[in-house]
DNA sequence: GCCGTTTTCGGCCCGACTGTTTTCAGTCG
């Protein structure tokens, strides 16, 4: 459940050839400006949307811009492409005419007309003031207004004067809030990852669970849809109404701040920021309440209106008809009553889910059950902690018939990285610690490096006695687009390129994603039947959701690899998983749920 | 701005908490 404060930040408005928008061209001639992609029109949409909600626009038409952010997205082809295809984008949904214009303008010029008018009036800077909590449009307008406030900066010498009390509706405690969240802006931006937040998770969720008249305890939100990391956790327990519970909250150990308190609804934060709502309902609303808190807002939105379409409204207590309630008890019964079939938290973002359902199309996503083994991981000979043999037993323990070594190669001299005179020792010790072990098949493999020109930095020799490779990027992250896309497509041109790993090279709260053509990278895997890895270190989870659905929708499939670098992180495979649902993924669609003979077959390239 | 087995106009999801509002607007999820 997030704020557009939450949506990645544009670096820079796009680039504008020349060259390009000649006006009053037929369809099929129109040629989109250099490097349009589907984020770059969704940043321009989101920043339209903001700008307008401080004028004050009709809200349902904000709502349109933002919904069409969210569309072009998740789209899984370029809409550029789309666009020089003549494709009718007012067929996508919540595209109408309007906005497949305004698509088609951004396509071919690299700029939104009415966001540069709108700029004029608007600062766009004001933005950022949005982002701090407890200032919406309309305060933010006021500022504006009446202190010519457009910056935080100006924000914070205005409320160090004193100038933010005077104003009407605001407060003296509001300016002393404004200036402790402007401190600590920086901190906030960074999200939780998941094994943090299912550490705070498990510990409120047993502290809760034995407060006397609390039945159920669960925390639901984006941790529940296992988005890749979250920005505070959203905790629903079911009580009966005398049940101390929410005090007990409130005294939550680590709890350093209550934000808000109600008696069905109250948000602490803790130390490191992370802020925790609970939200308490009867029994008989669990499932209601759980959609409604689950989300996303998108989701539950979409959700909504299908009731309002039948005559039913939908709230946290329940599904009405007519002021009496119908449903409630299950998540089942509410999606029964709009008409669908229950639909996995991992999709509920209103990218397509809700019409899957509707036609009984929903994928029948993966379980951690169908991987049989694990492609990528480390030992001692590399940057790992343990032994070959020492991984292969602990893949063994965890039920799987396989495991592939996958040390770093030369270039990766930080790590260790073996050359080839140590990765063909590495070879002869696989094929011992093989002989002596039973019940699990160890592949020889490696992490082999792609370098600056997309050559790999082993010889094809010693490639050549390796069952697959594994081949990732791990230097010169800043290559421009262009360069980084041609390294990595001349990189998989090599036949032993058999998996690409972690693809964008992101490291969540760390370091941004390469700039590389996703969408070519795709297609160059599907033509030269390469796989790509979905890397279930939490700090990476790269694929990113979104890049699975279009590799699936592409027909590439996909490898979910733990990079472990010690036995105990193969555990990390539930994160892969994770993110995998959320990208749609099939067993089918997965490398590592066929067996070995199958698995022989697939990387004959 | 989108959208339509009642509609091309008039709707658009719904409720909790906060603050200074003396009856509700703004913010948030």
């Amino acid at each position: 459940m997030l704020r557009t404060a939450n949506a990645p930040r544009p670096a820079s408005r796009i680039r504008t050839p020349t060259s390009e928008a000649k006006p009053g061209k037929p369809a099929f001639s129109r040629r989109p400006a250099a490097g349009v992609h589907n984020a770059d029109v969704a940043v321009l949409f989101d920043r339209l949307a903001d700008l307008l909600e401080i004028q004050g626009a009709n809200p349902f038409r904000v709502r349109a811009y933002r919904n069409a952010a969210r569309t072009v997205g998740g789209l899984p082809r370029s809409v550029a492409a789309m666009v020089v295809e003549g494709a009718d984008l007012s067929e996508l949904p919540g595209i109408g005419k309007d906005l497949a214009g305004k698509i088609g303008e951004i396509v071919e010029t690299g700029h939104l007309a009415l966001l540069d008018e709108t700029e004029k009036t608007v600062p766009r800077d004001l933005i950022e003031l949005l982002a701090l909590p407890g200032l919406g449009p309309k305060r933010v307008q006021r500022l504006h207004e009446e202190l010519s406030i457009d910056t935080v900066g100006e924000l914070r010498r205005a409320a160090e004067t004193g100038k933010i009390a005077k104003l009407r509706g605001f407060s003296a405690e509001f300016e002393r809030k404004i200036l402790r969240d402007i401190g600590r802006r920086g901190a906030m931006e960074r999200r939780t990852l998941l094994p943090a937040a299912e550490e705070i998770a498990n510990e409120l969720t047993a502290y809760l669970e034995g407060t006397p008249g609390v039945d159920r305890v669960i925390v639901a939100g984006s941790y529940r849809r296992r988005r890749d990391t979250v920005g505070d956790l959203d905790v629903l327990a079911t009580s009966a109404p005398e049940s101390p519970v929410m005090d007990r909250f409130l005294a939550f150990p680590g709890a350093t701040e209550v934000l808000a308190k109600g008696t069905t609804r109250s948000t602490i934060r803790l130390r490191s920021g992370l802020q925790i709502d609970l939200r308490v309902v009867p029994g008989a609303s669990y499932g209601a309440a759980l959609v409604y808190f689950t989300g996303s807002k998108a989701h539950n939105i979409a959700i909504r209106r299908i009731g309002v379409g039948k005559g039913l409204k939908i709230n946290e207590y329940g599904v009405f008809r007519d002021g009496k309630r119908v449903a409630g008890r299950t998540e089942e019964e509410v999606y029964a009553k709009v008409g669908l079939p229950y639909i996995a938290p991992e999709l509920r973002e209103d990218r397509g889910e809700i019409e899957a359902a509707a036609k009984g199309t929903l994928p029948r996503l993966i379980a951690l059950g169908d991987i049989k083994g694990d492609l990528h991981v480390h030992t001692k000979a590399s940057d790992g902690q343990d032994s070959i043999e020492a991984m292969a037993k602990a893949a063994r323990e965890r039920g799987y018939e396989y495991i592939a070594i996958t040390d770093h190669t030369k270039h990766a001299t930080i790590a260790h990285g073996l050359d080839s005179r140590r990765l063909a020792r590495q070879l002869a010790e696989i094929d011992r610690v093989s002989s002596r072990l039973r019940g699990i098949k160890i592949f020889k493999s490696a992490e082999v490096d792609i370098l600056g020109d997309g050559s790999l930095d082993l010889d094809d020799g010693i490639l050549g006695e390796l069952d697959f490779a594994v081949c990732a990027v791990h230097s010169q992250f800043d290559l421009p687009r262009a360069k980084q896309t041609a390294r990595i497509l001349r990189a998989m041109d090599n036949p032993r390129c058999t998996i690409l790993a972690h693809p964008t090279g992101r490291l969540l709260n760390e370091r941004l994603p390469y700039d590389v053509d996703m969408e070519r990278l795709i297609a160059a895997a599907r033509e030269r039947g390469c796989v790509l890895e979905l890397n279930a270190q939490p700090e990476r989870l790269d694929l990113t959701d979104e890049h699975c659905k279009m590799a699936k929708d592409q027909g590439v499939k996909l490898a979910i690899s733990t990079d472990a670098h010690s036995t105990a992180t193969l555990d990390y495979m539930r994160f892969g998983i994770d993110q995998a649902r959320r990208g749609w993924l099939e067993a089918k669609d997965v490398v590592n749920t066929r067996g070995m003979g199958e698995l022989r077959k697939l990387w004959r390239r």
